[in-house]
DNA sequence: TTCAATATTGACACATATGTACATTGTGCT
DNA sequence: AGCACAATGTACATATGTGTCAATATTGAA
């Protein structure tokens, strides 16, 4: 078995480790994320790993970082993009649930997982979790829903989304877009325009029916 | 130090093994269940263990039935009970959310994130979804909702709950008392009777005000 | 082609975990 | 007191993981 070269010429990278790392979390939870076992995906001597990273715990950091750059801050974009009306701005946050681009939900739930074992961890995701709801709360608010209202939403919102990704549900794209007006119309307490929704089921390469 | 007796006469047993790995798979994670830890937290020889059980795996298999046991059911079961409207049905089911002998949110999260690295587990969880999100359903049903809202309604109502959880918030009981009308509006799209609001409080020993 | 920087490896030392075999101790009963 | 059995402990074999060190190989550039 011969072995992939990256552009530098070697075989190792600490990208290379990192990703390695990345999908092991995914699959299996940080207690999987082991250098030994990551070496033998990468058919690299496992010691190999000490150029690149002082220590195990460098590489965990280098996990947390990337799940923060990710999924913290697309959903605060979202919830503050341009909308005509409060069911519109909740479909942009949809988008997120959508597109694994704007929110990886299968990362999302490793870390959390992870922060039952680390309280280090445990506090990025209460942070994460705080700026989410904040930037949903307003979102509600500038359309005009008073103050006790509006932190209720958010919550619903983005709890049924935590949810969601915690039941690790594997679903057709048609079953969830079925629910989409339903679930906009509980959260919003107004019932989406067609155009609305023919926008929204159209930019994410969905014809109903 | 000396060692607490149980009722046999003897220090070790099944239940003090399984209630040891309990604590410190809510602490900790699954992958902290590990005999010798649990064997010095009991101030017992490791090997005392396989008194017990064949192995480790029987411990695990222990958890889950415990799991089981005590999660699923009662919610199916509130879900049920009697109620005059579809608000104070709903409270019901909060009472889930609110009682810990009625439902262990810090076990049943430790439990979804043990199905991360699991398959056999991630089966036992999809299943106790299953049944969950149906009882839901038909207690929408019964209150005259259509079936597709009913369904939608019973997710949102679940998913909070389970979203809920997986953010292991810490939050006084006053705080998470105040959302509960606003969450009744929600789900249900009535507002609840202050009787049945003072009736929810009185069992959950709280005072408002 | 030679050199220095960069990357890779195997050998070593150590820690933590599982599980088995066998010896020892504690308990309740007669 | 002595017996049988339940429970505990010691010693051993084995597996898997971390991290350091010194030796070696590979690369791009002078």
């Amino acid at each position: 078995m011969d072995q992939a070269l990256n552009d530098t010429g070697w075989r190792g990278s600490q990208e290379g480790w990192l990703e390695a790392a990345y999908h092991s979390l995914l699959d299996s939870g940080v207690d999987s994320v082991k250098i030994l076992p990551l070496a033998k995906k990468l058919n690299l001597s496992r010691t190999s790993f000490y150029w690149f990273f002082k220590d195990r715990e460098e590489l965990l950091a280098g996990l947390v970082a990337r799940w923060r750059d990710k999924n913290t801050g697309n959903i605060v974009k979202q919830s503050e993009a341009y909308a005509e009306s409060l069911a519109e701005a909740m479909l942009n946050v949809f988008d997120c649930w959508l597109n694994n681009d704007l929110f990886d939900a299968r990362f999302e739930f490793a870390v959390r997982s992870w922060a039952l074992q680390s309280d280090e961890i445990l506090a990025e995701v209460r942070q994460a979790d705080q700026l989410r709801l904040d930037a949903l709360k307003r979102m509600f608010i500038r359309f005009g829903l008073p103050e006790a209202t509006s932190d209720v939403r958010a919550r619903t919102t983005y709890l049924v989304q935590i949810g969601y990704i915690s039941m690790q549900a594997k679903e057709e794209l048609a079953v969830r877009m079925k629910r989409i007006p339903e679930y906009i119309a509980i959260y919003t307490g107004e019932v989406p325009q067609q155009r609305e929704l023919d926008r929204f089921f159209s930019r994410h390469g969905y014809r109903p029916g």
